[in-house]
DNA sequence: AACACCATGTAAGCTGTTACATGATTAA
DNA sequence: TTAATCATGTAACAGCTTACATGGTGTT
């Protein structure tokens, strides 16, 4: 049983939203979805054409105006096929890496004033994406209408994001005051 | 700037903790640290093999009873060292890659039935992880003496394994819900 | 006898990142 | 004219998983 990549899959659905380029899916990768997605160049560009090559997805070559040529990609029926077969097969489980974890396992190893410079760096990350995440939603409640059948997954999906960083958050004040008490102590 | 395999510093970590052999390791991240890292086999004694070579870990065969051999590593001074100044580096930004919050991005295109099962299905798993943790720590502040310097840093990292997955499953509640109105809604 | 567990390791190959290379257009 | 953005692509290689290979021990 090979492993299958899901950057085939990222691009099938992003292509399910609607035609794009190559460069376009990076675009939406770092600005739509990096809440819980993210693909590089060399993915996107090499698995393109395998995709191509299996007919999932067919491209057009497009001049607007005087911008630089691009190629369009669109999704096939076949692609939409396959995509619609992936979405129904169970979420595999993803290996967990996480290396704030990691650190914090030997968490006596770390000079404490080092601690709290990782939590406070942490915080300040997840307030950031809060935020960024807290603005999508409204943005989205507001200009995407109502028909749109995706608009309620597209909400709720940002809700995931946004209970995951809150409950980081909660744990880095907990971090917090544990490291603080530490030094506190260490100082009498 | 070459990509640092985390895989050396996970079993740096380790060992950090005691002397284990490549099998013990990979029982550790399966029982102990697997809420928040894993390792396979082909890593790790494959990482131990350079670790060896750098000077970082040192190796004695080691014979008990009946017992097959076994080659139970040791971090060395050097290794310390290397593992206490990658401690102080900031935490490095992990790529987002959520096989779920993608599937529900094209939400519509998954027959309700089978979100219903997904969710329930990511449910489950995580009530089965969240209460592995929740036991992990009772172990924990009963086992593991005060004068541990890692205890209170282990009780608190599972903290944040039990606030992430409580988190998720608030959302899957919520999209549960949503699920299920849409159902009720197109029986109409 | 079979199965589970202890224990180690390698080879193949996929997945993905990074760095590089190219070149056009547009705004400051 | 310089920088940013649009746009595409490749090559090298790091990282990791999977499957395979081997063989001992202990239990049912």
């Amino acid at each position: 049983m090979s492993r299958k990549s899901k950057t085939r899959y990222s691009i099938l659905v992003m292509l399910s939203i609607e035609p794009m380029s190559g460069y376009d899916m990076k675009q939406f990768t770092k600005e739509v979805i990096s809440n819980f997605w993210s693909e590089s160049y060399g993915q996107i560009y090499t698995t393109l054409k395998t995709l191509i090559e299996e007919g999932l997805v067919t491209g057009k070559e497009i001049e607007e105006g005087k911008k630089p040529y691009k190629t369009v990609y669109e999704i096939t029926s076949k692609g939409s096929r396959v995509l619609g077969e992936w979405l129904c097969e169970p979420i595999s489980r993803q290996v967990p890496r996480d290396e704030l974890s990691l650190k914090f396992f030997v968490g006596p190893l770390i000079p404490l004033e080092v601690s709290l410079q990782h939590i406070l760096a942490h915080k300040e990350q997840q307030k950031k994406q809060l935020d960024k995440l807290k603005k999508a939603i409204n943005r989205m409640e507001e200009e995407v209408p109502e028909e749109v059948p995706h608009k309620a997954y597209w909400i709720t999906g940002s809700r995931l994001g946004i209970l995951v960083r809150e409950a980081r958050l909660k744990w880095c004040d907990e971090m917090e005051s544990l490291i603080r008490g530490k030094i506190s102590k260490s100082k009498n």
